[in-house]
DNA sequence: CGTTTGACTACGC
DNA sequence: CGCGTAGCCAAAC
């Protein structure tokens, strides 16, 4: 797959994309992964599509105490990807709820209604990040 | 130092 | 909808 020239790097990117996400919203390893260039936009399609993988790894890796909204960050199906019942996924649901994200009954949010639309210009050019629509 | 393990996703059934 | 699989390698054991 894709993977970080350099993790520490990377990791640190994705935790700062991660904090630009507002209370209330949801994103997706796979949306985080596609905002984070140089390397996504070239890379082979059967590499590219591994890369969310490593945004999971960061997140995995998340240090604690720097107010990271960690729990804004689910997989591309709309659901939580701990394990169903697990102490970690309830945590994540339950932080998620606060914010007034709920689950329907097949454990999904709708991403139409609380997906992340995205950072802000300003943040994307502090990070020398692609803009949305230079996304595939 | 060898083996196992992932906070993924698209795709086929 | 749900389940299984390939792709792929740095960490964690």
């Amino acid at each position: 797959m894709f993977y970080p020239p350099n993790p520490t790097e990377f990791f640190a990117t994705v935790w700062e994309i991660v904090q630009q996400i507002p209370p209330g919203s949801v994103s997706s390893y796979g949306q985080i992964a596609s905002m984070i260039s140089p390397g996504n936009e070239t890379e082979p399609e059967r590499m590219r599509h591994l890369a969310p993988r490593w945004v999971g790894t960061a997140m995995r890796k998340t240090p604690r105490g720097k107010s990271i909204p960690w729990h804004r960050v689910i997989n591309s199906q709309g659901s939580i990807s701990f394990p169903a019942g697990s102490a970690q996924a309830e945590e994540q649901r339950r932080l998620l709820a606060l914010e007034g994200v709920a689950f329907d009954a097949n454990g999904k949010v709708n991403f139409a209604r609380v997906g992340w639309r995205g950072p802000d210009a300003a943040f994307l050019r502090r990070l020398g990040l692609l803009p949305p629509h230079l996304l595939k």
